[in-house]
DNA sequence: ACGATCGGTGAATCGCTTC
DNA sequence: TGAAGCGATTCACCGATCG
């Protein structure tokens, strides 16, 4: 029996002698619309999308005909609802082009508020996405409703989605509870607007994008659902909070942006970011991410004899140790799991918390055993 | 100030000599289907509707928790439907039932979750309705993610939506400030779940019904956005949680159920509700006594950086910050919290003055960087 | 009587690997 | 490709019971 298994295999290091040479657009910013300048992207390439697109209804080019949905009460908002199916279009073609060059188990970001972002979940569930969450961004800094006619608006949605219900997408859950002081990461998340010396301004002083995103918000979507040397795309790039983020973070960005102004802020304020070096890049990893330790390997390590006995946290069950790693608990023989899971009539069990060894005076779970070899194996 | 504006003037009173009769439907549950049963009422008649209609949850197999106890999940008949297609239809069908019987300038509010809300808000626009905000309701309590797959899914949404653009909403907006110690009504509502005594349980202990909203939710709507005396329609009236803070709150109801097992538990919880001593219902809102700041926002609002070094007061101890929001000090790696304990070999640590930073020539916690937060939060 | 402990539970789209 | 085995995974709140 090999004692230990070897983990997944890295893909090869960027500066591997035999890769390629890394593709042109990486860490750049294509200029122009992003459903155009994604054609330059290959298939499957892209592990995040982060993408923040334009709300603005009166968008100009193709008007498609209503549906064929015959909604008499719409007659007197013709106007209206021309523009959201011209949203809809819009909305469909670049979701389409981002959809082509992910990833199969890549993850997708979209932040819009109530005037979009239900147009958009729709069309994404439309287009055989699978969400996985919406998020909300609660502002600790909202702007007030001056006329008192509805509530303060104080937050954005953000929609989580992969391509298909099968995906299996990277998602740091150790790393995010501890980052949240040992509880799981929420839905909600409470964070300030971008202002002060993070938002970006012009010779005058003015604001040189409406709408900045904080970095705080992009550092936790990179922090969920990507890992260093990961390729971010972020479809409506802007001033490049994502770029700026990923390039922190020790991921690779690519950017789409129509307006020449923003395109010179995001590379300037890029090119300033210093990166983390490897070791802080590093996420913390439960024991999902962790080396299987068979059972038996506690008995070659000399960690348990056979014959050892062990009981459940309560007492009261018992279970002996055989030489080949299995238990005997009455008429019950196998695995740690089986084993637990037979004496209490349950259909599973995680033996390694289950069954617990006499340690001096208190009982210790044989996870500790484990650990004990873990660490040797570090050592 | 009086809590309640009465600018607009009321309905009739119920027993004035000149009214008509009472619509028999009123303060009563029709039996039905909401588009069938919505048809003996006038057009143009209520002035708010809560609806809270099936989620179409599409859940999988069983789950089960970290002890092997089994999730209730809602899996009843009436929220399973065939495809995206059905559940369209199904939500076009109500909501143009309910846009023909709510008065111009009426209210409606709709909960749902990711899995219906963007399909539902994408439609009501289509359908002509003007939405004024979304909100978002904050669970206090939630269940976890048990396999730790997802953030915790922490709130359900909210749309409040008008009939057209032009309506002039009922919205009670000096009465939500004082209840909000004199702050503006936020679109982000904190509420716990509805659990003990308030939730209904049939004689067996069980709950009657698997989505019961809590009473601090639609007491909040109501007095939002409707008058004493007004008529707020429920379509899917469930245990009737929207009757019972109507009656509360002394405002008329009607109210569409289909299940006879919720008429009957709706009728005998209404008929138990006294009017009129709304102050004895607690409303639980203002502001929380403290926000809890995880350790990984000071990354994320850039006051420590990936890398940066920490030490006990008394320098013996040293640990660096990763980019994931944990510590990693010799072999040990995990939260604040835990590093600390782990290196003074005690059990627990409060990490937020147990580390320090070098802040010019002395040592200053780090609890000091999480002051600078809360300040920049309230500013 | 009062605090500590234990058990139950809430709208949930909730595995991965090997044979 | 399906079946079986391994073994990872929970937070806040309420009420009952225990000491």
């Amino acid at each position: 029996m090999s004692v230990l298994r070897t983990g997944v295999s890295f893909a090869a290091p960027l500066d591997s002698p035999f890769q390629e040479a890394p593709a042109p657009w990486l860490n750049k910013i294509l200029k122009g619309d992003c459903v155009s300048a994604l054609e330059k992207l290959p298939s499957r390439s892209v592990d995040l999308v982060f993408a923040d697109p334009p709300y603005n209804l009166q968008l100009g080019g193709d008007l498609h005909r209503p549906d064929q949905s015959k909604v008499d009460a719409c007659d007197d908002h013709w106007d209206q609802f021309e523009s959201f199916e011209a949203y809809d279009a819009f909305t469909r073609a670049w979701l389409l082009a981002v959809r082509r060059v992910m990833k199969p188990d890549g993850s997708l970001y979209v932040i819009g508020s109530y005037h979009n972002i239900f147009r958009v979940g729709a069309i994404l569930q439309d287009l055989g996405f699978w969400i996985m969450n919406d998020i909300v961004w609660l502002k600790s800094n909202p702007m007030p409703n001056f006329r008192g006619k509805r509530f303060t608006n104080a937050h954005e949605t953000m929609i989580w989605a992969v391509k298909s219900k099968d995906a299996k997408p990277t998602f740091n859950y150790d790393a995010l509870k501890v980052f949240n002081e040992d509880l799981q990461m929420r839905s909600d998340w409470h964070l300030p607007l971008c202002t002060g010396a993070e938002r970006l301004k012009d010779g005058k002083g003015q604001k040189v994008h409406p709408t900045q995103k904080p970095e705080s918000l992009l550092y936790r979507v990179l922090t969920a659902s990507s890992k260093p040397g990961d390729i971010v795309l972020d479809p409506f790039f802007g001033t490049g909070t994502t770029g700026a983020v990923a390039k922190k973070l020790g991921r690779n960005f690519v950017g789409v942006e129509r307006e020449q102004a923003y395109i010179e802020a995001a590379e300037a304020r890029i090119e300033a970011i210093v990166s983390g070096d490897a070791e802080a890049l590093e996420m913390h990893q439960g024991k999902r991410a962790q080396k299987r330790i068979p059972f038996g390997t506690l008995l070659e390590a000399g960690l348990l004899t056979p014959g050892a006995k062990l009981t459940s946290a309560n007492g009261k069950h018992l279970a002996v140790v055989r030489a080949d790693g299995s238990l005997k608990s009455g008429a019950h023989t196998g695995s740690i799991h089986k084993v637990g899971a037979l004496v209490q009539g349950q259909e599973a069990c995680n033996g390694w918390t289950f069954w617990h060894i006499e340690d001096g005076a208190r009982k210790a779970p044989i996870d500790d055993l484990r650990k004990e070899i873990r660490s040797r194996l570090q050592a």
